[in-house]
DNA sequence: AATGAATGAGGGTTCATTCAT
DNA sequence: AATGAATGAACCCTCATTCAT
């Protein structure tokens, strides 16, 4: 019952590869976010500390590779919603929860950029997608029975204004700023752009001014 | 009245050439639509009706081509404030006339695509920026000081909207509806997402559903 | 008779290895005949069901495992030899019963497809290779002796008319029609391509139309 | 009447480029006959002078550059048929006339190299192949009707011997060697295996022995 | 002795850019 | 000034071989 040396070697050989694995698709989501779909796995592998052979290994191709970090992504993405219809204080509360979780959650962004190029094909890939899917629905029609969400305001709505925002600025804008600015941008379209009745919160995120957006700007 | 022989052959050709460069400019712009900033400069050279010699004599390189058409793209984006400026109704409608008219330009889509790789440090860029800048904090102001706009919303927030609106959807999004679904949404953003007064205007543009979504989707 | 424990467990490793090593075997023959000189060492091992590893501790490299392959070849063409020798009707019987034999040998056809990049060093095959050479040798002398077969045609000759009909031809043909055509094209070498005289046997074979042939054509 | 320097200049060019195109198409008849099918674009761009970037200029692909030399071969081919049923001394004397030409065309063994991996579709190929096919049928038909050619043997059977005949062996075979041993297994073929009536010509081409062949093999 | 993960060189192909005409 | 041929670096991907377990 005790397991042999031989098992060991096994169980030991696995956990690299599965290390591998884990630090493959983390060094993807990163390079992707950073140089958008067309980044070099070249770059990706060494910056995962492997030879593009391991890479390969691991992802049979380029598309293979964008649909795994899509899937992780799509899975967190779900679970966030599960976690904004747990705990959001009412209809509305729980949508703008969502909303905001969906863009804290950083790897999200490679959700625009790789969608293009990926195979919906793979089974994994749209169940994940079926369920995001479901749990937004399920928020914007809770949101809209409680009569807090315009009636015209649709899932797809929704779902187009978060990619809009999830994705990067143009420019030198670093992932902290774009963050603040994202959510600072999906206040505003919570809120609209007339001045809100008294109860409604401030802004979050930066006012940024004319002299602060040149700067960011590459040259 | 009569020209020389000399001069008409010298000014024969720089007639010649200007139309090259407005052709190369012309396919440019179409291209980098069609295709993204990575467009193929062959295919450009070849859109034109020239050689990819030419292209190169009339643009140093790959980035001051792209600054060429961002430059287009700016000086209509600047003619589109003066004119909204003049014919809006109010401060908050010439704002919004201003951003509608933004989208309407195709051309505008390709600043987001293309500013990514721009010199800004090119003198006629920075001066078509600083016009249009200076145009549409005009604008913001003139809301601001009119109380109909939420005094929170900067100059940046505006461009940078408009930034996120003007970009193409990714997925199999025609230009045509990528267009219907950016006034869409701009109107979610003046509008925001709880229900409007009764005076507020419906939304424009498509009301998609999921299934549409779906659709819409490669694979 | 009863052997030690200790010396059981050490034969039990040989059998297990040495079934690996038939196993590879036939498959690198099976795999090389299907996919040419080229195909990968990857494919061998996963048709033989053992690791790639497994391949490379039974033959050092890729021409190792070719030679092997050519080995068992050679030796199975010897055999056909003495069989031809043994049970023709007469000398030219002997030699015509040989060169369709060989055909018949599907495996032969790895000869000339591997020859090129075997080490003819190695021992085992060359005493192979000379036995094979001699048997060939009596068989064509007898011929010579007897006045059936025509002076000038040496051994050289009928070895390399065999390597040329068993060579697969190019293009969609199957390994059935392969072989059939084979048997035909080596009638035919028999005959002559004149009229042949009474007793002589028609060709075996199928009698190709150029439409025929057209149909074998890849594309 | 009298060109115009601008003329000279492109035709100047026009010319470099026709070297080039001529060039990469020898090389590449050369190097795939040497190293087969598969051999390295890159060599055949080294072996012809130019960088691998003016091959790809000059031929799409692989496959594109592989179905130029095919049509070429299969063009002089064509040629070598007109010229043996206008020279031959009769039907039986223009079909051996026309197969040891083929074989003289050291071009043709290109031909069976690279069938098998040819767009067949390309109107060129298609119209050099339908020539050459109908000039063969025409020469086999003749020779059928002279009662010269044993009534079995197809326009197939000598198209398929010919690609045999044409294969370089495997081995250290010389190309001139190959070329030798191609017209006397021709003759072989021709006149059989067995003794010759008085009036058959002698076989051409060396008589190996056993030790010849040892001595032309790798290893 | 077996395994299969890792490696990295090499091949095909594309494309920005240069340069001779 | 226009042309388009040539170049070669860079990228994707495959596979023979090595090596840790």
């Amino acid at each position: 019952m005790t397991a042999r040396p031989a098992s060991d070697g096994v169980r030991a050989l696995r956990t690299d590869a599965r290390r591998n694995h884990g630090q493959i698709l983390v060094a993807a989501r990163d390079v992707f976010v950073e140089r958008g779909a067309d980044a070099s796995l070249d770059e990706i592998a060494k910056r995962a500390g492997v030879g593009i052979g391991t890479l390969y290994r691991h992802f049979d191709d380029r598309r293979t590779l964008m649909a795994a970090v899509v899937l992780d992504a799509l899975v967190r993405t779900g679970d966030a919603a599960e976690r904004a219809i747990a705990q959001g204080p009412d209809a509305f509360g729980s949508l703008t929860m969502y909303m905001h979780a969906v863009l804290d959650l950083r790897i999200a962004v490679v959700i625009p950029v790789l969608l293009e190029q990926v195979d919906l094909e793979d089974e994994e890939l749209t169940s994940a997608r079926e369920r995001g899917a479901r749990l937004l629905q399920q928020i914007v029609d809770a949101a809209h029975e409680a009569g807090a969400l315009n009636s015209n305001v649709t899932f797809a709505d929704i779902g187009l204004m978060l990619i809009r925002l999830s994705r990067p600025l143009p420019g030198r804008v670093s992932g902290e700023l774009n963050a603040q600015l994202a959510h600072r941008h999906l206040d505003l379209l919570i809120n609209g752009l007339q001045p809100a009745d008294a109860a409604a919160p401030a802004l979050g995120g930066p006012a940024l001014t004319l002299q602060d957006l040149r700067e960011l700007e590459p040259g």
